[in-house]
DNA sequence: TTATGTGCAAACTCTTTGCATTACC
DNA sequence: GGTAATGCAAAGAGTTTGCACATAA
């Protein structure tokens, strides 16, 4: 069963009264946003697709929101170097991800042997892990034919 | 036993005569640089040590540099999101990362199996690897005293 | 009323590019 | 002599910040 946007809105609100800050239409259009995307977002993309429903927003709002979603674990980001990240939501079940290197396509993968692993080398080093993220980069099976 | 420099500096050598390119001292001064690192390199760290040695060098030439040195598989990068890169010369021995959030050390290390899973998990999705990152969050043994 | 959030524009950082000049082959 | 490489400065892209105003509590 998957989260409920409701849901979502409703832990951001109690997270967002929790630190005393204010409620924010434009924070819970971007988090909507990001719930209804398919695919992950460049901050410009959610910009575009957020003007949409409320012409008047500033891209300055939506790296803040990025940022702060981010913050508090609602969002994850997969850098591209020089060309930036991008956003998707946290739907609680964690992934990473390959990543075509001709069409820039982005495919979502979970292996348990994999995560167990990581644990595992983590503990050998000392080393208190907080978050992973393998990118696996080649090419897709569309772009081979 | 380890790639000395001078193989390194034939190897480099070899490709760029082969390419019809030309021998350039900046492009070995930064090979050489990266090869006495004992870390990952930003751009800019880079450019301060080549500097050293010859005080005319410019950024652009850097850039330049690095950009080839990883299109012929010289060197590998690792991406910070929107604070840049790091690059590290490629020494034959693949290895991923955990990076420390609090003092941002980088620690490197393989792990056999994780590299057989990797191509396994590639191989399930019709994926051809072509190269993987693999970048563990947390907080290193120091840190976490 | 008071502090947070916003929109705008300017500032900043990292990186790339155009161009005249230099260096290699 | 011809072409690649360089150094410089300017341009670009992505992101952050300062500030006045709007808005939630």
């Amino acid at each position: 069963m998957q989260k409920s946007l409701e849901l979502y809105l409703e832990d951001l609100r109690s997270i967002v009264k929790a630190r005393g800050l204010k409620h924010s239409a434009q924070r819970e259009l971007i988090l909507k946003t990001l719930f209804n995307a398919s695919c992950h977002m460049t901050p410009e993309e959610i910009y575009h697709e957020v003007k949409k429903e409320n012409p008047s927003i500033g891209l300055a709002t939506v790296y803040r929101t990025l940022s702060f979603l981010e913050k508090v674990n609602f969002v994850s980001s997969i850098s591209f170097g020089s060309n930036g990240k991008k956003y998707e939501l946290n739907r609680g079940d964690h992934h990473d991800h390959m990543i075509c290197i001709r069409c820039g396509k982005i495919i979502e993968f979970f292996d348990e042997e994999l995560e167990r692993l990581q644990e595992e080398i983590a503990r050998k080093k000392g080393f208190k892990l907080s978050s992973h993220q393998m990118n696996m980069y080649g090419i897709c099976q569309e772009c081979q034919a």
